[in-house]
RNA sequence: GGCUGGAUGGCAGAGUGGUUAUGCAGCGGACUGCAACUCCGUGUACGCCGGUUCGAUUCCGACUCCAGCCUCCA
């Protein structure tokens, strides 16, 4: 398996420390707002790689932290009027929420900050005894960043030059203006913790330099997060581990492309993003998945409204293949696919076994939708066989596990007449067809097609599909 | 200014030193009462300029443009 590391700017041969055993850390959210949809990218990219890791046999240990004390959630707080604690887990709760939706699985540990203030305190006196940090007169803890090697080799970036052309204030605590905060001294009123330098709370940084230690140890194999994390939280994630523990951090690190609106990056500092859910009012979540997956995890994605119905179009491809077979219900989501033989199977791993290629992966499980269209009619054994692997590799990337007709028929999402309603039509045009009235069935199918009801016929019957009207979201 | 990445057919989006990505849309055909679904067929796509090569969209160099990071941001 190929990866490519952010570290060294290609793709590397993957080998887990220990043999069979992968432990991942992704940066999670800053619980002050609700998720959108670049924190979507993150949480579905990493969500198929744990999924196919596991699909290969590994046994994954997954840990995504959450950031639930920062200067912006103690203002977003105050501005709610609510405590802080009120604010974060009601955050949480909604990305939680979110996330089920998108069908994301659950890391197995999610760490909050604040429940690690003792690791990141000791953390922070290692980095001063070995005279990485420094505390300040006004209460803050330092690194040191110029005592460190390493500094800027995730991002390619020398100190020096940073020095250069840095736009950062000069704060007088500081030594050096390239040092950043492990410890804030906490202002009259704030939310604090005791520490040997006064009351106050963890820097973002140290967090997620604690908390992977905490739960993964010193070193690990993969660290993955958004693409804005590489600098400078990643590149500080790093001079603290490797400072503090004296042993390599990451292994191989991996970052996801970013979400883009007319082609600007959709963020919460440009205020042009959307949430996950006001997105998902109107559209099924797995069709925003299906988007997402749609391009390879590192390449930027432009989001347009129009990109939604087309990912619906190739979903309702997939699922019309899989439309009337008998399918196995009993699919395990992480249900192992090594020594299955089959040509999809192994074009699919190829494809996934190259840094994780979902596209190309996609086009093998196209192929496969068509190789069971073909076979429906002659050799419906076959069919449903091919029908099951279909299912089976749609679920190692979290697509593909919903009833064909529920998908097709809108997944719950409400119809402009019921169910019984659209079946007493059917039931009245296929009276009329019988008689040879056509004028009156065709009449019947266009009154359906204007309410979004598209009818299809076959011998079994007719079934039909729902297309949502189309939406600015 | 420094550092990353990118530029592929109407759109989306992979990939490759010579041979079909794939999906959506379009066109022709089969199926159908007509459609839809499905199947078959159908596209002189690789930003620009040089270089290497028998041959480059693919490798190398210059250029143009786009995006990201350098400040909180997934």
């Amino acid at each position: 398996m190929q990866i490519y590391n952010t570290l060294t700017r290609r793709k590397e041969a993957f080998t887990p420390i220990e043999p069979g055993k992968v432990r991942m850390y992704v940066c999670g959210m800053t619980v002050y707002d609700y998720c959108h949809l670049g924190h979507a990218r993150v949480m579905v990219a990493f969500d198929v790689i744990t999924r196919y890791l596991r699909a290969r046999d590994y046994d994954v240990t997954y840990v995504r932290n959450v950031t639930d004390i920062d200067d912006k959630i103690l203002r977003r707080a105050d501005e709610n009027g609510e405590s802080i604690s009120s604010l974060t887990e009601r955050m949480i709760e909604a990305m939680h929420e979110d996330e089920a939706r998108l069908g994301v699985l659950p890391p197995d540990h999610e760490p909050r900050a604040t429940r690690h203030i003792d690791d990141i305190l000791v953390m922070i006196e290692t980095l001063i005894d070995k005279g990485y940090a420094y505390a300040a007169d006004n209460g803050d803890v330092y690194y040191r960043v110029r005592k460190f090697e390493g500094y800027g080799k995730l991002n390619n970036r020398d100190p020096d030059e940073m020095r250069a052309g840095a736009r950062i204030e000069v704060d007088e605590n500081k030594e050096d203006p390239l040092d950043f905060v492990l410890w804030k001294a906490a202002k009259p009123g704030e939310a604090s913790w005791p520490s040997p330098w006064g009351e106050g709370r963890p820097g973002w940084h140290i967090e997620c330099s604690a908390m992977s230690k905490c739960c993964l140890g010193e070193t690990f194999d993969i660290h993955g997060g958004g693409p804005d994390l590489t600098f400078p939280h990643h590149e500080n994630e790093i001079a603290q581990s490797e400072a503090a523990n004296s042993k390599p951090f990451v292994n191989t690190w991996m970052h996801a492309g970013a979400v883009r609106v007319n082609h600007e990056k959709m963020s919460k500092s440009l205020g042009n993003f959307f949430t996950i859910r006001e997105v998902l009012e109107h559209h099924d979540p797995e069709v925003v998945r299906y988007l997402l997956v749609a391009s390879h995890y590192r390449s930027p994605i432009n989001y347009a409204p129009e990109s939604l119905a087309e990912a619906r179009k190739s979903l309702e491809r997939f699922y019309t293949a899989l439309e009337g077979l008998v399918l196995d219900e009993t699919v395990d989501a992480e249900a192992s696919i090594t020594g299955v033989d089959s040509s999809f199977d192994a074009r699919f791993t190829a494809a996934m076994d190259d840094d994780f290629n979902t596209p190309e992966a996609l086009s093998v499980l196209f192929d496969l939708a068509r190789e069971l269209n073909r076979t429906k009619q002659e050799t419906p054994e076959k069919a449903t066989a091919l029908a099951r692997e279909l299912r089976r590799l749609g679920r190692v990337l979290g697509l593909l596990g919903q009833d064909p007709a529920s998908f097709l028929q809108g997944s719950g999402a409400a119809l402009p007449i019921s169910e019984a309603e659209i079946a007493a039509k059917i039931d009245e045009r296929a009276a009329a067809k019988k008689a040879r009235d056509f004028a009156t069935a065709d009449a019947i199918r266009d009154e359906l097609a204007a309410l979004g009801i598209i009818l299809k016929d076959s011998r079994e019957g007719t079934s039909w599909v729902f297309e949502r009207p189309e939406r600015e979201l």
